[in-house]
DNA sequence: CGTCACTTTGAGGCTAGTCAACGGCGGTGG
DNA sequence: CCACCGCCGTTGACTAGCCTCAAAGTGACG
């Protein structure tokens, strides 16, 4: 038995909702009923709005991403921001908050988008009723913490760098053109890999120069995908559980 | 509501697992008769033993460390051994596997520890009968998430070494004359926080020269915990949820 | 068309890694 | 009992990758 076999692959953007994927399918009950009893209607979400949460304060929901793209991040006592993940369409923000009952880290949007909001005392009692949502949950978490732990190794820039660019390609997949599409800055990406802006700038010209990429206006395009996966290797963030889209 | 409300703060070595401390309070069953329905007997492990688990083999079983210490790690392709945490009393191992079905490190104990074995199906089972089981793997999930998302981070060898020791005397105390045993090498010490073992050993010495610590034969003596602890601050592994001992 | 945020490019410095050598300690075996 | 060996911790010299600081270029948007 594995946690996947309960996790069918979803292809639409509203049914990815890991959440709402289970309370379509409750037994006996009026989907759409459950789920309004359950959700917040989605909430729009730009960047620059309120966050959705904040560090520090009491935990009273989670939230599923339906578009866009969030990120969560602390702010250290120098002020600056520490960004610990970028969320897509299908995640789960505050799952690393559930053992403390205390957000970590405060989310707001990177690119205009929209999350669900599951309260959590409603989401606690769904769980004991329907295990199948614990398990949704469970899923969620443990993919997320191996994916924390493979990136809280120490690898270079480059390393790093080619972990990321495959592993988003595999959670988003590729826009027109085949080309991939970075909703959030390079400095999101650098705090995010633990690099400076420039070291990713200087980087990614580098991948360009040994023709691994070519990086365009809105994105860039993997041309050498051999040579990227060959340098992401050791990251180890290539496995199929960590990818979502196709 | 928190997933901390389910589950109390138990003492002694034997109760501390969270396992069996769902099993001893199972409603109208027999305890003794659920326990070894569920666990194989406590194993001894001896540093140099098998592995419990190996990277890349499919999860059968999460495991409980009852006693002593248990350090789970890769090995990438230049054969270089990447530490991936500790686990110590109470702690759930192969937690990160479960999204996957495989488990995604090798765990070797670090001093002759004792381990309960959890196999996946009659874990899965429980898991549906009995929602607080759910809640408490979910729960130990989640703390090892923030966990990793903390120490992710990009922090100087101090800061790192500082939430080190901090982070260790919480979870597993002090020994006699308040003196902080390691049980693990300062190579895996320096591996675990991506530090040469040399970092380890001069940051050390800082720490000393500092008046932070006195280091002895057989671990050390926390001295100046503020400043400790405002070292560390940045990497927020303080929180009163990391804890466990007292 | 000016502002602002982001990216790009360069020069220099620093933290931590690497390499090498030595001392202490425990285990092993003659 | 002691010599040998290997592992671990310690110390020093050198190196390198990445950060910091600074400044100019680019694109989005009002």
């Amino acid at each position: 038995m594995t946690l996947e076999a309960a996790a069918p692959t979803l292809k639409t953007d509203c049914i990815l909702c890991p959440v709402r994927s289970c309370l379509v399918h409750r037994d006996g009950g009026d989907p759409a009923h459950a789920w309004s009893d359950m959700l917040a209607p989605r909430q729009a979400l730009m960047p620059g709005d309120r966050a959705l949460q904040r560090a520090g304060d009491r935990l009273q929901a989670l939230h599923s991403v339906r578009g866009g793209c969030v990120k969560t991040f602390t702010i250290d006592a120098a002020g600056q921001e520490r960004i610990r993940g970028f969320y897509f369409p299908g995640d789960i923000i505050g799952l690393d908050a559930l053992a403390g009952g205390v957000s970590l880290s405060t989310a707001v949007a990177v690119v205009p988008s929209q999350v669900c909001v599951a309260p959590l005392d409603d989401l606690q009692a769904l769980m004991v009723q329907m295990p199948v949502i614990a398990q949704r949950l469970m899923q969620q978490t443990s993919r997320e913490l191996a994916m924390a732990l493979a990136l809280a190794g120490e690898y270079s820039a480059e390393q790093r760098l080619a972990a990321f660019l495959l592993h988003l390609r595999g959670r988003i997949g590729l826009g027109i053109n085949g080309v991939l599409r970075l909703p959030m800055a390079q400095r999101d990406i650098g705090n995010y890999l633990r690099l400076a802006n420039e070291t990713v700038c200087r980087t990614l010209k580098r991948f360009e120069q040994k023709g691994w990429i070519v990086q365009g206006d809105r994105g860039l395009r993997l041309v050498d995908d051999a040579a990227l996966q060959a340098a992401a290797a050791p990251v180890g963030l290539d496995a199929p559980m960590f990818r979502r889209a196709a």
